[in-house]
DNA sequence: ATAGCATTGACCGGTACGGTTAACGGAGAG
DNA sequence: CTCTCCGTTAACCGTACCGGTCAATGCTAT
């Protein structure tokens, strides 16, 4: 890619990145105009086409920047640092609502590009996976304390069922195409909340 | 349509469904082309449009058919005459399973025929669409008796929460593309079983 | 043998695609 | 004022693909 490209205004960038971003999870790799892209970025096919030499090569500078900034958040948040469970999960959603404000289409398209079956592609695609997979979950639930959670509960199953509440609440969102934040992020509250008066074991008074 | 549609035999009848479904629900209305349909369909592109006269034609169908099939599950199911909610979540999700072992994509394609932005056929979506919404989630709300939960918590927020961790759970095979029902189902029983022990009423002993 | 129907390969006009190129225009140096 | 960069673009090119048609093929049942 022509270096260029981070000469530009970070608006700019950010532009390209967006309507990269967007066109690539309406459609599969091969069904996604370089013309569409361009246009929702409010620049000229031609210009594109000199900051990426083709359509693959833009593809794969998508994933990899979205890889890139998704980590970057994730650990700037200090979402992986945290000891107190809901307070790891409350940072880690911060980071993944910044996210998607500043990047709607960033988790669509991370999506899409994961299952992308288009041999241009998918072979890169896979290659540079191994790197990005983590496996946070496992370790956060070894440092969990019992004692801290209503006698008898299952903590792996309070743990995957807090996570596809989350998803699933994300996901009510996308679907319906609306990227209102501010509701999200009232919304993950809310269950936040909700989830401590159910789970937390009720501290009796005076203790 | 040609009503000769419905002289086919029941599977090749399900497999252009599903074909419609699987190349709808991947990419935009307009770079969904009939030609891959009828491949996935297994017939010629010819005979497809024997059966429907143009691509329209064929959406607006799939549309249609999706509705009446989704209604069709639900009552059967008898979901919506439960008066326990685990017992009515749990049917609910049964005929969704069905569904999907049935129609993997029929989820995917209403979710973006419903959000389709093509000129062509997106007034036909919306004009046929108020009937098929439902509301039974704040008449189902009404009729829980707080005494069977614990104490406290708030219900509104119980039910929201479930609804979401299903879908997440959902949403997460989907991403996947592999469609393991089976597997699913597992997973949905264990989600029931879980809320059965966190959200209920204990009973105490001898009572 | 043939009438009737399901099914298809080949075709058509139009368009949209990835990628190229020659030219435009503005800013800055002399 | 002129010349020279260089960011930027409209216009273009060859090709592939799309929605839709049609004449022809085979198959079945009388």
């Amino acid at each position: 890619m022509n270096p260029k490209y981070y000469t530009l205004p970070q608006e700019k960038q950010q532009a390209i990145l967006n309507a990269g971003f967007h066109v690539f999870s309406q459609n599969t790799y091969k069904k996604s105009p370089m013309s569409e892209i361009a246009e929702a970025a409010g620049i000229s096919k031609a210009l594109l086409f000199h900051y990426f030499r083709n359509k693959k090569e833009l593809y794969l500078f998508l994933w990899d920047t979205c890889a890139r900034i998704t980590v970057e958040e994730m650990t700037r948040s200090g979402a992986y640092e945290q000891t107190d469970l809901f307070g790891s999960m409350d940072h880690g959603m911060q980071a993944k609502l910044r996210l998607m404000r500043k990047y709607p289409d960033l988790g669509m398209f991370a999506v899409r590009a994961f299952y992308e079956k288009d041999p241009e592609v998918s072979a890169d695609i896979q290659k540079s996976m191994g790197q990005y997979l983590n496996a946070h979950a496992a370790k956060k639930l070894q440092k969990l304390d019992p004692e801290d959670f209503i006698p008898g509960i299952d903590l792996q199953m309070m743990y995957r069922e807090m996570y596809w509440a989350s998803e699933g609440c994300l996901w009510e969102y996308i679907q319906r195409g609306i990227m209102d934040i501010d509701a999200m992020e009232k919304d993950f509250r809310a269950l936040l909340e909700f989830w401590k008066t159910v789970y937390l074991r009720k501290e009796r008074e005076g203790v």
